[in-house]
DNA sequence: CTTAAAAATTTACGCGCGTAAAATTTTAAT
DNA sequence: ATTAAAATTTTACGCGCGTAAATTTTTAAG
């Protein structure tokens, strides 16, 4: 590569014997030139390191390839892995990923909008806050910017959302439990602020109402994302006080488990379905790090990979209609898959 | 707040009976215009919901008000929580983060400083890979833009370094050991992706050689960041091959000490330092899950909040120097605190 | 070889803003 | 009131590129 430095796109076109519309038209997708211009282009951008300045670029242009991520807090594996994956899949498919966090506050997430807005992305892939979300923002950046949702659904938002049938997710794990020893108790945030946990909760009575139990809730008071202290905290105390009607336990997500199961090691009960077991404690995502605790969490599996790729590749449909036929919005469910550990 | 859409700056100013370079002046730094205009333009900014377009923005502007962050790995918690506080106080101190992660890949860092570069940021704090980084083109970015490292230092790359000192924060927890039960051997991955691994090799060495005891090194092998797996499937294997001269292990990190965790677990050894244990283990760094695992994992903690905060600062210092008087690359490390808990 | 379609080129304009220089106004001090 | 400094306005230019329309060249089909 020589060290020449190229710095319009004026001068790389001149320097790779070709007009600058022509090469303007290679940046934006490389496919809508010739192929011996491509390759000409390619073989200069080898020698000559040039690339087009993005805000001149991007001034102007009817549609960016950017493409915007939100997740609501980046620091939960469950996003992280997600947006990971997302990532990724942005790059090979051609655009720019950006990805912002709402760090888990409501305020973050309507500045992010406006972000992200601000740079005309061509498409997004949104997990919102859910409850906390300021639902305004949510439908006038949506308004402007085709979105497909993620993880938590806002009815009426988006084109199109994505995310785990939870309905049978908790239904599968519920009747696993009843099969294999006492009905399960559930256990979730009181102030959780993910539209999920309500559909978790209703699938959770159904299901164990249809199998002729008594469902019994147990609620964990704390504010925020630090999941693992909520389920510590409270989750010590129901132990002590014996909040629990049986000696199986559904926690509400995984994060949530792994702080339960550090307040029952703490209380000195043991967790598993072995005979010298007092507990059995079960999970909701399969997070990246639940094969790892101690025992290993039994739980159902939210399939990252599909859940990602499904997103994307629907967001990607959505940019290939030049015209939008307006059809309905489209929910896709995936099945969560049991994955049993020996913690239950 | 008026519905009326305002375009351009030229309207907007209008708007506000002030003219567009004074607009533009506050723009880029509010502080730099009177009062009283600052006012005024806030509470237009107020009715009319007016952006300047950050593309034509940013074209002509010498200096950006970005600054780009480059984890290795944003799915590694610790990474996770760092960014997250570096965004927070980007945002505050009136800088626009934007965060990449090289996803432990080579060739995704070197693709992460381009893009980073084509945005002109004002600054920049990385964390290299490491011994995997492309360092020269570590070195070509910091050549173009002020940058700190943190976490992980390359010798004569960018203007400055924040870290932990790992020499003392493995002293500390190996002496803990050695006082406390029988001294510790080291479990790392051979593979390790990070700079730091060699420090603490070597503090490890040296510590245990200065209180008078055999230094035992365990490898783990297995590649990536994927350390739990490595630390469970290596930690097995060593436990069954009885591996290990004493019955204490220092793991060179918590994510392996999880894993590790999970291993002895499942070969039926009790963790901890009481009568009734069998292991005794130890991680480094505290990260956020480290207080849940069971039992709790014995570890010496990295501050976050200072290395994000000093890593800030010494940037802010850097881009308020008008000129560049090339002082000398400034190394700020901090002392790692040793956390009890009852794995060691 | 002819011909029509596809691709590339030329020409020309404008995007929304940064920024410089000179002229003017405002402010704060004497 | 006088004066100097600071802030603002006016004027004017250009950044690097997108994009449209008309023209020319290349390609593929017959």
């Amino acid at each position: 590569m020589t060290d020449t430095k190229i710095k319009t796109m004026e001068e790389f076109a001149s320097l790779s014997g070709l007009s600058r519309p022509t090469v303007s038209k290679y940046f934006f997708d490389p496919n809508s030139v010739r192929q011996s211009t491509r390759a000409r282009i390619e073989e200069a951008l080898a020698r000559y390191d040039y690339r087009p300045n993005i805000y001149a670029m991007n001034q102007n242009r009817r549609l960016t390839r950017t493409i915007g991520v939100i997740a609501p807090f980046l620091a939960d594996p469950f996003f992280a892995e997600i947006a990971r994956r997302i990532e990724r899949m942005c790059l090979d498919a051609g655009f720019r990923p950006i990805v912002f966090s709402s760090h888990g506050e409501r305020a973050l997430e309507a500045d992010n909008l406006k972000s992200l807005l601000a740079m005309k992305p061509a498409g997004a892939l949104l997990a919102p806050l859910g409850r906390n979300s300021d639902q305004d923002a949510l439908a006038a950046f949506c308004d402007e910017v085709p979105s497909i949702l993620f993880d938590s659904n806002i009815e009426g938002i988006g084109e199109g959302f994505v995310g785990l049938d939870n309905h049978q997710s908790v239904g599968a794990i519920v009747s696993y439990l009843c099969e294999s020893g006492e009905p399960p108790c559930f256990f979730e945030g009181r102030c959780a602020p993910n539209p999920n946990v309500r559909s978790k909760l209703r699938a959770y009575t159904e299901t164990m109402e249809r199998l002729g139990h008594d469902p019994h809730i147990v609620y964990a008071d704390g504010e925020g994302w630090d999941f693992e202290a909520i389920g510590y905290e409270a989750g010590r105390r129901a132990l002590r006080e014996r909040s629990f009607a049986t000696n199986t336990v559904l926690c509400g997500n995984d994060r949530l488990a792994v702080g339960f199961l550090a307040a029952a090691y703490e209380e000195g009960l043991r967790v598993g379905r072995g005979d010298g077991c007092a507990l059995r404690v079960a999970g909701h995502d399969d997070h990246p790090f639940s094969r790892f605790t101690c025992p290993p969490l039994t739980t159902v599996s939210q399939d990252f990979a599909a859940i990602a790729s499904e997103s994307m590749a629907q967001l990607i449909a959505l940019l290939d209609e030049d015209e939008k036929p307006a059809e309905e919005r489209k929910m896709t469910l995936f099945q969560g898959r049991l994955v049993i550990r020996s913690s239950a």
